[in-house]
DNA sequence: CACATATAATTGCAAAGTGCAAGCATTGAG
DNA sequence: CTCAATGCTTGCACTTTGCAATTATATGTG
């Protein structure tokens, strides 16, 4: 007589409820309106437009500052910078003392491409907010401020270090 | 006389603290450590993790169903399974009352395989958890389950229904 | 100064992943 | 029986990515 008691996972992960996976989904479904919007619009790139949120808001930066900045490797950084400076949304300069560091800096049309897409990126945002209580807001910040640090930690140990911490508690 | 009052944006937008880049960040760094071990342990691919996670908390499913399930389009679904059954994680069956839907199930050394990649997945939650009290780990899961619904809700509008949203207020 | 070594960034190319048109198999309506 | 609809798969062009090698610059050493 077969009853729907066992028909699921040993291990108790279920990926509808596994926190990563929750995350990652609101972040794609978010990211998926954006991203078509400018790539039509603009023909960006992901790596494209976080770099040039990047240097939105500096007065101009290297690519390692950037590559930290957004979570880009040096060749994503590389290759979004040649794309922005393709589209005239920046500028490269040979760094003023050490000239291997070329200074990045957003154009004029940088920067209304980009007030336009953040004007997307707010309202996206302001529709989650909409969701929440202050005191909602509140906590998921600190919380997200924490999760955000663990979770830099996590990356940098590798699988390997995790699986000691579970195997020496 | 230049001040640094405004070398920043214009719109307040600022990458590092908006709330959809924050939730892709803690998502993307905790998946690397994950994706590089089912990858070199088992050479699975992300859609092929999730696939084997969907499978492994089912009697059996069909493609659609999987699709629904984890947030992947069809030709996704049906590479991943194509990838599964070479690797004997999963196996297909034609469906019992309609030949279109292959049933799905998975095998023997897919449940141990996923059993293994759960531990770790497990492992990562803890890990960020751990960083949460009681309390804020009640309202993040009824937060975010509000945050998948909005979100679900954006991606389906497109970006034109965002900006007319801001647009009339 | 000439030279080795180090660092920042870029480029070229192969491998992997993705999107889409077309295809096959099956079903159900007329 | 035919034909449109459905569920899924495949082939192929296109894009993205990962990594080795390269360029350009800077710095340390005899």
């Amino acid at each position: 007589m077969k009853q729907t008691a066992t028909p699921a996972s040993d291990d108790g992960l279920k990926l509808s409820a596994w926190l990563p996976y929750r995350l990652f989904l609101v972040a794609a479904q978010v990211a998926r309106p954006l991203e078509s919007f400018y790539s039509e619009t603009f023909g960006l790139s992901q790596a494209g437009w976080r770099i040039l949120a990047v240097i939105a808001e500096r007065d101009a930066a290297n690519a390692s500052e950037i590559g930290r900045a957004c979570a880009l490797d040096p060749f994503a950084v590389s290759r979004g910078i040649g794309q922005l400076t393709e589209l005239g949304f920046a500028v490269r300069r040979p760094g003023k003392t050490d000239r291997r560091f070329a200074a990045v800096s957003i154009t004029r049309s940088g920067r209304t491409a980009f007030n336009r897409i953040a004007a997307l990126g707010s309202a996206i945002e302001a529709r989650l907010l909409a969701r929440l209580s202050e005191a909602e807001r509140t906590i998921l910040d600190s919380a997200l401020t924490r999760l955000e640090g663990e979770s830099a930690r996590i990356d940098a140990g590798g699988w390997r270090a995790l699986l000691d911490d579970a195997g020496a508690p």
